[in-house]
RNA sequence: CGCGGGGUGGAGCAGUCGGUAGCUCGUCGGGCUCAUAACCCGAAGGUCUCAGGUUCAAGUCCUGUCCCCGCAA
């Protein structure tokens, strides 16, 4: 079979995975990323994943500030791809792109649509207690991830997943979906589904106050909002103004008297914070200017009285 | 040179105005106990990231270096 000639979109690590399925299986001419950024300390110029994945294997890169600008459209058009394929690319794209390649443009989405579209599905899924989510891989059109689906990868969330592992297990799955829609592309095979809007649901850009810890509401609630943004950007709370990151609980059954945010059952092992139900015990956290560390180790270094509380939202 | 915090026995921390380092945990040995991750007694283990400098004397002040972390992105 003819390879396709491709263009890949993508940013961050979730998509290289993608883009080295995509570079095996078809003609891959060129990648398109987001430019590189200031990023970390020193505020250092970083390529994005996708950028130095594309170097290595001497793929042509495009970095447009807006690919929807008159002045990039052209220079798609002129690679004369067959089909685009987007995986989180960071940037919308206009239907003049869309309309471009002969196939169209696939994306391939980390939620089960129309479940969690938009930037952070599996944050939000994890954060929102999901017991199962997946990937699914669409024809995309001007909206934000609402074109035509095509193929679907379900994923148990267990209880012990944090977004680390959801993120890579789910990237894994991304790369094999890809590949299975793009041959049933090429087999003529492939079918569309529209979405139901009425089922759809948002999952916006996660930020720094995403993160932040409300000590009243319930121990699971918690412990969801910890894992779902480990290892980005971390939950957190605060005492006597230093910022502490929570980074893994545990949801203990025994019914725990305290006050929310209370420190207590403090002991040379660990210690649980009170919630809005009960307490959560914390299995590791980090203090301002340390590295992650284990309660237990914390709790060998630092002087921290029991019924000393974290403070609580207003 | 974006701002700031830190590098001290295996782990986590303390060390005030400079005078050869202390705590909690762990480890090893012994004891108590039906038993124990509980308790008691004892021991080993650090020259303080590295390189210079100041000083009679530096973990503790100065310069440089490497590494780590928070903010910000």
């Amino acid at each position: 079979m003819e390879k396709l000639r491709t263009v890949f979109m993508g940013t961050p690590e979730f998509s290289v995975l993608c883009a080295e399925k995509l570079a095996e299986i078809s003609d891959l001419i060129a990648v398109v990323t987001q430019p590189d950024q200031r990023a970390g300390r020193g505020q250092k110029m970083v390529a994005s994943p996708v950028k130095k994945f594309a170097q290595e294997k001497g793929i042509p890169v495009y970095q447009p500030v807006k690919v929807k600008a008159d002045d990039f459209v052209p220079v798609l058009e002129e690679l004369k791809p067959d089909l685009i394929v987007v995986v989180a690319f960071g940037q919308i794209l206009s239907q003049r792109i869309l309309d471009i390649p002969k196939y169209g443009c696939i994306n391939v989405h980390a939620s089960l649509l129309p479940r969690y579209r938009g930037a952070a599905p599996m944050q939000w899924c994890l954060i929102n207690g999901e017991k199962e989510t997946g990937v699914t891989t669409m024809f995309m059109n001007a909206g934000l991830d609402t074109g035509d689906m095509l193929q679907k990868s379900v994923v148990e969330i267990t209880p012990d997943m944090n977004l680390e592992t959801l993120h890579d297990t789910l990237s894994v799955k991304g790369a094999e979906l890809l590949v299975s829609t793009i041959e049933a592309l090429q087999n003529c095979t492939l079918e569309r589904t529209v979405q139901d809007d009425s089922l759809s649901n948002y999952a916006p850009m996660i930020t720094k106050e995403t993160g932040r810890i409300d000590w009243k509401k319930s121990s699971a609630e918690i412990h969801n909002l910890v894992r779902g943004l480990d290892s980005w950007p971390g939950a957190y709370t605060t005492l006597n103004g230093k910022l502490f990151k929570i980074w893994r609980t545990r949801c203990v059954d025994a019914k725990v008297e305290a006050a929310p945010g209370e420190v207590v059952n403090l002991t040379k092992k660990g210690f649980m914070i009170g919630t809005g139900d009960g307490a959560l015990e914390i299995l590791e956290l980090q203090a301002p200017g340390k590295k992650r560390m284990s309660a237990a180790n914390y709790v060998c270094g630092h002087a921290l009285d029991e019924h000393t509380r974290f403070d609580v939202l207003e």
